[in-house]
DNA sequence: TTGTAAGCGTTATCAC
DNA sequence: GTGATAACGCTTACAA
């Protein structure tokens, strides 16, 4: 391995010269930090991250721990942090947790492990609370995106209920009225949901609800709904259910929307494609505040800390996925 | 922060007992052990990674460098590969380089100041050729999927030149002969697709090649080919360029296939709910491969070492995107 | 402006 | 089985 004083001995000078020539805002004359650059150039030296991190106890590292792969709206949040920290010199140690608090537990471990600044993650549960109160209490800065369920943790979260609400009313300006709501445990979307059938005085039914992790009993529950209740609506909660609920449209041969009416959630490419109203919601606005929050945190002193629960506001994307029963 | 020195304080013990009492075979009395894993969890403590890798000259981290993060081809390998490193103890150091050698250059730098114990990476081009042997000076295990640029690195690629091939005939075999092949740079594809029109006797027209890398330029390039040379089919070279043609057929109100044939690379979820006709590799055999070369020689002396080029022969998936010219 | 030396948190080595 | 201590590669007072 080439360590600094490889560098040091090959330039003829110290390995403090050597520490400095690669770092700004250090007293350096232009000629010793050419030689020394030009010396780790040669071996091929990179300075040893962990050992710089060690000393300054700063990791300059921020985790992120994605709960969903398959979901592309994650993907594409992760891809704009990942640009905007590495712009100020951080990077970015990314995980998986698959929504499972045991495996999320395994992530903190990890990003604990690493000593990251701060973690940036959607918690899939209030199951890892006590872990997460420790690394707080270790100075770990920790933002909740997407879900909040710790009111005591920074949160930028879309305003998923209305959001719901918003799709749900639409719907009903169409003249639906029995439409399936579907979404994963911890949302408040139902809310949004039944606050909008509530005002066009509709009856609200359990039974037109699917709350369940995604995965088989899933879409089983969803299929059997759609072929029982026969619903002329769906509003689908996710990217991943939505792909369900298509797949279950072409199992029974439902055409979309002359059968079935669909509202999504979370714009993409296919979505797009397909002519598939949504509620959307702008990957960038959300990235720029996880950012901006975190940094402004991060060069500020823990003191000066108040809280930040930011909800930003969707848009309903009309496509060609709803029918107007009115116009029958 | 909590460092061992406070574990032994709080527990009663050296440091060293806490050292041993986080790691297996190593003496150490169940008592204390115990003791000292109580303590630990009391206090939040998590051993400190970087300070561990830098006695032990061992990151326990892989790299990755993921050349296109809206292709979801790489997502689901580094899924799987993550899995797969995970449970040999080691991390995933996951880096985005977008296709931009400079970027990749970066990415190499950043995996390098980690000290990862190895690098899987899509070689954008050989630009950072110089860098990468450096690293390989270093002892960093390097591994080429998906694109083998490196005769002397380890690689690990899909047929790509084989399913070219296969479209190109399937193709042919439904009477097309007007086929536009579209690739990204540095791609064996349209050899495949050459070797194809010459044992049928058709003739290659250079026209009907579009390789550049994706963007707007392509976009553009592609558009006007579809319009000026009015081909009855074209073979896309990966998922990127796939939602493009798409989009494409859309504007020129082409229908799939009524007007225009299509072969995709790389299957998925949407691709197949729009019962698009691909080459389709099997994702979990390629990280399979990945991961099992990748410990099979993290795990053996260097002196052992032998290239592994592997190169993975994909299928063809017919479905109804490409139209049987000769019933019609 | 440059060099010397201590120390970051851990583990390996060696006593005990 | 357990504890003291040196060392990993780097940064940073402090000295020169």
């Amino acid at each position: 391995m080439i360590t600094s004083r490889d560098v040091a001995k090959f330039a003829n000078v110290s390995v403090s010269t050597v520490s400095r020539a690669f770092r700004e805002d250090v007293y350096i004359s232009k000629e010793k930090k050419n030689k020394v650059l030009a010396a780790a150039s040669k071996l091929g030296y990179t300075p040893n991250h962990m050992a710089k991190s060690l000393k300054s106890n700063k990791s300059h590292t921020i985790g992120i721990i994605i709960t969903d792969i398959e979901n592309s709206f994650y993907i594409q949040i992760t891809k704009f942090v990942e640009n905007e920290i590495k712009k100020a010199g951080y990077r970015l140690l990314i995980t998986f947790s698959n929504e499972d608090p045991e495996r999320e537990l395994e992530c903190l471990k990890l990003l604990s492990a690493s000593r990251v600044d701060g973690i940036i993650f959607t918690p899939s549960s209030r199951t890892n609370k006590d872990f997460i109160d420790k690394l707080r209490d270790q100075n770990i800065l920790i933002i909740q995106t997407y879900r909040n369920l710790f009111d005591y943790l920074d949160s930028i979260v879309n305003d998923d209920e209305y959001g719901a609400y918003m799709a749900t009313k639409h719907l009903i300006d169409h003249g639906h009225t029995q439409i399936i709501m579907t979404d994963q445990p911890n949302g408040v979307k139902i809310n949004g949901y039944q606050r909008a059938l509530l005002e066009s005085n509709l009856p609200f039914d359990p039974n037109n609800i699917i709350i369940l992790p995604v995965g088989f009993e899933f879409q089983d529950n969803l299929s059997k709904a759609i072929k029982t209740r026969n619903p002329s609506a769906i509003i689908s909660g996710n990217n991943v259910i939505s792909s369900y609920i298509l797949k279950i449209c072409e199992n029974l041969n439902r055409n979309v929307p002359k059968d079935l009416s669909i509202i999504m959630y979370d714009d993409n490419e296919w979505i797009s494609l397909n002519d598939i109203t949504v509620v959307s919601h702008s990957i960038e606005r959300l990235s720029q505040h996880i950012t901006s929050t975190l940094f402004k945190k991060l060069n500020t002193d823990k003191q000066e800390h108040q809280l930040s629960t930011i909800k930003l506001e969707p848009v309903l994307i009309a496509r060609n996925s709803v029918k107007n029963i009115y116009r029958q």
